[in-house]
DNA sequence: CATATGATTTGACCAAGGTCAACAGGAGGG
DNA sequence: CCCTCCTGTTGACCTTGGTCAAATCATATG
């Protein structure tokens, strides 16, 4: 069991929090802060949910690190993008009822699971929470406009750049080093998500490496120069 | 003034439909179907919404096409995506109350104008308005999540297939034809939202149109050959 | 430990598509 | 009618990033 305090601070930065009968009592309360909601508890590479599997629930990363993929005909798969802390995830389910991507967990993570009957319900009862979460859905299709321009824009530097430097703030967001981090992710991985093939992305790194600009060892990264970073990005 | 019958044939394919007052009264009284929302015209080029301006109103097209962009820091513009009859334009914006993006018709226009408020007020005293409005912004999520992989993972020829392909598709969905339409479009503005020059759409139109899988001459387009088109969008 | 497997890096080469340029056809304006 | 501007087509050329291949390293498994 997570400490109480951990599980505060965790809750405080998520998504889904109003849904939780945790905090749904009196805010002023921090013995309500026990979670009611299902937990659950992933190992490295196991799967939170597959594609075409009806809709149960809905899920907030409390901790680890997961991408979601899209499935190609022929087999191969391309990543949609990473979750951490306080992320939401089957958003995209609600409207066919069935996940149109699978969801996998990319180290131990833990994640809160809401029944989708348990959030219409509460989504029922209380129009701030039934407008919160139109806002949470319209923040997706916003995002994921961003991810469509630089995917048709974009060169490699700039696609890598971004992708670092994004990663770097939503950790940072997260009370985390802005400049320090991992990415769990094989190289394979994050061209699955730029569009771009491994060795590309081998090759980028390396060179944001020569540049001094990042340190990178595996798969462990140390931002040296986010200014140089972001020019990158800008510049054509 | 519209022809009361056309007006319900257009209202019967709208996804915001169930906002009307038109459509709220009983569904056996034709009567009601007299548009009670706040209708706009648009001429070519004009403007739905500008990037920065405060969500008031979301939109369904009516009629027309439409195109919505978002702005490069650069002051160029990258096409995010079409729009016609029965399409639901500004959900992005409900996340933080501002367009992140425009909206600009491609050719004379008419939509449908839903007051914000309005909307809200009907989601909270109608619990089935609110499901299906989740689910409109889910769709857009999953739709996102398709053009993402199509721009990360094809080919010129693959983008351009798809992309008639999709168009045809629409339109045949709405009761027009499925071989024959107008492209509202430029080669820019086609390039632009797939992620290519307009050289190189304009050379592989022509090279379809050289394979006689396509007949097209300036934005007309005629298909000829849809399995050509649909073994163009599979293959490598 | 030996071996297999997969991740990563790096090099050499190639091709898809971008860039630059020339030209034609239409629309609109004086 | 002339001129300009914009769209579209096509050609020539070049760059970016993909493809193929080899070597290294780490990890896992017998």
């Amino acid at each position: 069991m997570i400490q109480p305090a951990r599980s505060h601070v965790a809750c405080a930065a998520c998504a889904l929090r109003k849904f939780c009968f945790s905090s749904v009592g009196t805010d002023t309360a921090p013995a309500t802060h026990v979670p009611l909601v299902q937990r659950r508890r992933l190992r490295p590479g196991e799967k939170l949910f597959t594609k075409g599997t009806p809709l149960n629930s809905l899920y907030a990363v409390r901790a680890g690190f997961l991408k979601t993929c899209a499935l190609m005909p022929n087999g191969d798969q391309r990543i949609l993008g990473f979750h951490i802390m306080g992320d939401v995830l089957g958003l995209d389910a609600i409207a066919s009822g069935t996940h149109p991507t699978e969801a996998v967990a990319l180290n131990g993570c833990e994640v809160c699971e809401i029944p989708t009957d348990r959030a219409e319900r509460l989504m029922n009862g209380r129009a701030s929470i039934a407008t919160h979460f139109r806002q949470l859905l319209s923040e997706q299709i916003a995002e994921a406009g961003d991810r469509i321009v630089a995917l048709g824009a974009m060169s490699a530097r700039q696609r890598v750049a971004g992708f670092l430097l994004d990663l770097a703030e939503r950790w940072a967001s997260r009370g985390y080093s802005p400049n320090e981090f991992d990415l769990c992710l094989t190289r394979k991985e994050i061209g699955s998500y730029l569009g771009l093939t491994f060795e590309t992305v081998s090759r980028t790194l390396s060179f944001f490496d020569a540049q001094e600009w990042i340190a990178i060892d595996g798969r462990h990264v140390r931002i040296r120069n986010h200014e140089a970073l972001r020019n990158a990005l800008l510049e054509a």
